[in-house]
DNA sequence: ACTTCTCCTTCGACCCACCG
DNA sequence: CGGTGGGTCGAAGGAGAAGT
């Protein structure tokens, strides 16, 4: 499909009768001392045209693609919403983002995906700690692409300069201790994936929320993915023997609203037998009966830390407001991982 | 097979007129 | 003569097309 050949800078220089040069300059660099009759005659003309700056020229002539990719594992609810607040910080800066799931963690996919934003020549990447392998990461870096980690533990620092982690470990002990306030007898952990960071984190939380009440108080790991929902609602059941209240800390929010269904049906009340608590504080956990207590992901201030940290890595000026951002939160780097804290909203779910 | 041109834009270097 | 305003010039950039 041949296109007409649509108006470049050289036809608006033509038109407006000043040279290529003034024509970038009125239409770029304000700065420049120009005449007013100039600026006009430029601006007739780009209208008259239909002038269209043509990127990839300037991209070539900049040596720079104001293009950043994001890999996310796919684009459901927490990295939907991850996406869209790193757009809106990025676009702040004059970056356009591009945006890729990993379609399931398949290798083949990956490598296109990361190949397809080299070709580009993005200036960053912000990837998913478990959306990219270790080995593209590397060749990532190696080839000196700026690179921020989130959600990603237990990176080798000569590959990430800086992870923005969510505290799932610190959540998880916080859910712990709610559910020992509560008066639970038996506290379970329901995930998903075995081996997945996230779900290592949320483990490492549990057992240390447990600490000294872990002989005392009946416990267990269970992986709802292997188990299936009523499976997991089994065992903890068959794990808890007459031990009520029974408190079930899930992987997410939609792991909990599956169990509260299966308890619906059984006739299990919530919270007098089963206590839930979720995370991800998605809408439903609010308007699901009864509510489900949850953790809020603080979307805002990680895709605002991401940005800012990026930026700087890709050596842009930060503005008062993200230097300010910085330097509150970079001295609590510890070896390359920030963590945030998660804010536990309770509900019914954990009310009586 | 190899070299040169073309695409389009940016930006530092440079030019020229004018003024005090 | 030096400073300033208003411009222009030309190299650079990667990859495919065109020319030799």
């Amino acid at each position: 499909m041949k296109r007409s050949k649509q108006p470049t800078i050289v036809d608006v220089a033509s038109e407006a009768g000043v040279s290529i040069a003034t024509v970038s300059n009125v239409l770029n660099r304000r700065k420049v001392p120009m005449s007013p009759e100039t600026i006009r005659k430029v601006e007739e003309a780009v209208v008259r045209l239909g002038y269209r700056r043509n990127v990839m020229a300037t991209n070539l002539s900049r040596r720079r693609s104001y293009e950043l990719g994001l890999i996310i594992p796919h684009f459901g609810g927490y990295y939907g919403r991850f996406a869209e607040k790193l757009e809106q910080k990025v676009h702040s800066f004059g970056y356009h983002l591009s945006v890729f799931s990993a379609a399931g963690m398949d290798p083949v996919i990956e490598k296109r995906h990361l190949e397809h934003l080299l070709q580009r020549r993005v200036d960053g990447l912000v990837s998913h700690g478990l959306a990219m392998s270790m080995e593209s990461t590397q060749q990532l870096v190696g080839e000196g692409t700026p690179l921020v980690i989130f959600n990603g533990w237990g990176w080798p620092s000569e590959i990430v300069k800086l992870a923005v982690n969510l505290d799932f470990a610190k959540a998880s002990t916080e859910a712990v201790q709610h559910f020992l306030a509560n008066g639970c007898r038996s506290i379970i952990y329901a995930g998903r994936r075995k081996g997945m960071g996230a779900n290592e984190q949320r483990i490492k939380g549990f057992m240390a929320g447990l600490g000294n009440n872990a002989k005392s108080t009946v416990h267990a790991l269970l992986d709802a993915g292997e188990l299936g929902i009523e499976g997991t609602l089994e065992e903890a059941l068959r794990i808890s023997g007459e031990q009520r209240p029974i408190g079930i800390y899930t992987f997410n929010d939609a792991l909990a609203l599956e169990l509260l269904a299966v308890c619906h049906e059984r006739g299990i009340r919530v919270p007098e037998d089963v206590q839930l608590i979720g995370m991800d504080n998605e809408l439903f956990s609010k308007a699901s009966f009864p509510s489900i207590t949850s953790f809020d992901m603080p979307v805002e201030l990680q895709t605002s830390l991401v940005a800012a940290f990026l930026m700087r890595q890709i050596g842009e000026d930060l503005d008062e407001e993200n230097t300010q951002l910085l330097e509150e939160y970079l001295p609590r780097i510890h070896v390359h991982e920030l963590f945030i804290d998660l804010e536990m909203i309770v509900r019914k779910s954990t009310t009586t």
